[in-house]
DNA sequence: TGAATCAGGACTGATTTGATCCTGTATTGA
DNA sequence: TCAATACAGGATCAAATCAGTCCTGATTCA
């Protein structure tokens, strides 16, 4: 249902508080306390993050684990690949020999661009930006005229993606892509 | 594990269909045999995408369904919304009384961003995206000397949202977000 | 040595998803 | 009129995925 797993979640809340104390080694248990996560799954998901060579581990007394990457070149992409296998937006894209309807589907090639639009979002976002202050509201967008007048005010990478203007055309029925248009609930 | 579910694919495949022959109503089982998906199944689907006044049914013989909007006027969010529900990310955004460290919680804000990003590209692709022709593959990107400079190349919504470069400053060991590097598998 | 810590496989229970079935209602056309 | 066609929607079942636990075995350090 498009949502990322508990596990996911609980590997970027560990990354953000790895990247909090750089260099400095937490534990398993450490992390798990400081945000009431589960031990033993944690656990689990910071070994995967082990394995992706994102964070490095110490055993023993006083051991944990350490980032080992600056935190801007980590994207939740990874993070997300590294603990849940990878992304996937639609069936097309795996079942290609079992699906039997393969040849005549329509909506795998064009459903592509929204796969990929997806990943370079997860890409774009890192956990520097996990890291960073408490964020405040996004300000209402001023309706743009043109693509490029928007792209040119200064924004962090993922949000300057979001509020990209459509400029899509037709969009018959549509006016121009409000806020609350997109999140109305979730 | 951020992918839709079959009912959406079913949804958006059936929708695609209905928009390829406007005006025209289809019935559940000729949806169904023309790409193989279970008839039953779809049936649900449709009447919740007629719930949501999306399509609209005609009971009795030669009855069916009919796309009672224009394409470009249904997002790929909203047929999304109308069968899985609501679209979320994070856990962090609905537990919020039963979450135990919702205070302390690092990660809820700065997703807040990811997940409206997300929701945007939803938002932006519509059903006659869907019904469009067969997807070129993308050109390979020019590596951008500037945010402004790749914007203002003229391309659809969602590859232009796709494509706009990061330019987030800091990304230490990761040069310029090269495609490869997104899909690398899925 | 022994306490602390990671590594990783096996396993269980809960939740979600996919799919089917069944009863009922509306519409059409012979 | 009435039978065939088609939608509406609740109930139910099976399969898959996810969340969480447990246990056994290394590794490190004091
Ligand atoms: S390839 Fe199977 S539904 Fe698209
Ligand atoms: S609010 Fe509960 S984990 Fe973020």
């Amino acid at each position: 249902m498009l949502k990322l797993t508990k596990k996911a979640d609980y590997g970027l809340i560990a990354l953000r508080h790895l990247a909090s104390v750089p260099g400095a080694t937490a534990s398993t248990k450490d992390i798990a306390d400081a945000y009431h996560l589960p031990v033993t799954l944690l656990a689990k998901v910071l070994q995967q993050l082990s394995r992706a060579g994102i964070v490095q581990s110490v055993s023993g007394t006083n051991g944990g684990y350490k980032l080992i990457r600056h935190p801007a070149a980590v994207s939740a992409l990874e993070v997300v690949r590294a603990i849940d296998g990878p992304v996937i937006l639609t069936h097309c894209f795996t079942e290609h020999g079992t699906c039997d309807q393969s040849d005549n589907c329509t909506v795998r090639e064009p459903l592509r661009k929204v796969h990929e639009a997806i990943l370079d979002v997860l890409n774009r976002f890192t956990i520097s930006d996990l890291a960073e202050s408490p964020v405040i509201r996004l300000t209402p967008l001023p309706v743009p005229v043109n693509p490029v007048a928007s792209a040119r005010t200064a924004r962090p990478a993922v949000a300057a993606a979001l509020t990209t203007p459509s400029g899509s055309g037709v969009r018959s029925g549509r006016a121009l892509l409000l806020e609350s248009d997109v999140h109305q609930e979730f």
